[in-house]
DNA sequence: AAACATTCCTGCACGC
DNA sequence: TGCGTGCAGGAATGTT
């Protein structure tokens, strides 16, 4: 589900809708760890704290109180709301002195919570391998290209290394080759230069508008009072082999590139 | 009922 | 030989 669209607005709806600056009367974990064991003392670490900020740093979700910063990822189901309501698979509940609950659900439980001392955001340990966020200026088709020389995997793998670009998951990777014109096969090395070119600008593009739209909601990404995502409306591959490409006509095809479904057209895409 | 939006890890095959 | 690289597969698991 969330990639890095989906990520960013469930962030900005956060940053719209949580109780800052108030404090939190209890924390209630479920028996249930998600991906990790629960952070060492979480209930009373952030107890009596409040929540300042919140922001995304690739697909990690990032909420900083006065002293700690709460790191949170989705995996493939996890979701974030705030309510008073109890639903299946809830695992975290943070209840203010007023107002509602914020509260982490994931049935597959594949996503994960940490907390760190604000101060070790900066070298936190998840952070330090990722590339440059895609929306930012460091972010080139120069640095693609220092990146993507030696480099033997297929482009589609290449886009979705995290260390390279952050944010590009298996959604955005079919769709932004797609509009670049490179098979997702295609052998790094074998990018030329101009291509590269057209693909930095196709990532920022493709993930520029998935967020304008909300992200994508494929089964049943969520945020907010509900909100789906809109972009799965405007996917030009994805999900959509055997039907017509939307340039030239001819079905598009479904392949596996490591072990992810992979869409694109043969005869649009070099 | 097979497929799945996530990351991380292991083990193997290959080439220099 | 030993190292780096690429990648398949598996792990966590519930839903449709």
């Amino acid at each position: 589900m969330p990639e890095l669209p989906e990520v960013e607005n469930v962030a900005i709806d956060l940053s719209n809708t949580i109780n800052f600056n108030s404090p939190i009367a209890k924390v209630t974990l479920s028996k249930n760890q998600l991906r990790f064991p629960w952070p060492q003392k979480i209930s009373q670490k952030l107890t009596h704290q409040s929540f300042l900020k919140v922001s995304r740093r690739a697909k990690y979700l990032i909420l900083e109180t006065e002293d700690y910063a709460l790191v949170s990822h989705l995996g493939m189901t996890g979701s974030w709301r705030l309510g008073n309501e109890k639903k299946l698979h809830d695992h975290l509940v943070i209840k203010f002195k007023k107002g509602e609950s914020l509260v982490y659900c994931d049935p597959r439980r594949f996503g994960y919570i940490d907390l760190i001392q604000k101060k070790d955001l900066k070298q936190y340990v998840r952070f330090n391998h990722l590339g440059p966020e895609p929306l930012d200026d460091e972010f080139t088709a120069e640095h693609l290209w220092l990146k993507s020389r030696g480099k033997k995997s297929k482009i589609k793998t290449f886009i979705m290394d995290q260390g390279v670009v952050v944010g590009v998951g298996n959604i955005y990777a079919s769709e932004v080759l797609f509009l670049a014109g490179i098979k997702p096969t295609r052998q790094t090395e074998k990018v030329t230069r101009a291509q590269f070119e057209k693909l930095a600008q196709c990532i920022r593009s493709v993930l520029t508008e998935a967020i304008k739209r909300g992200g994508s909601t494929i089964r049943d990404f969520q945020y907010g009072k509900s909100q789906k995502g809109g972009f799965q409306n405007y996917f030009k591959v994805y999900g959509r082999d055997k039907k017509p490409c939307l340039q030239c006509q001819r079905p598009l095809l479904k392949l596996v590139i490591t072990g992810r479904s992979t869409f694109y057209c043969s005869h649009c895409q070099k």
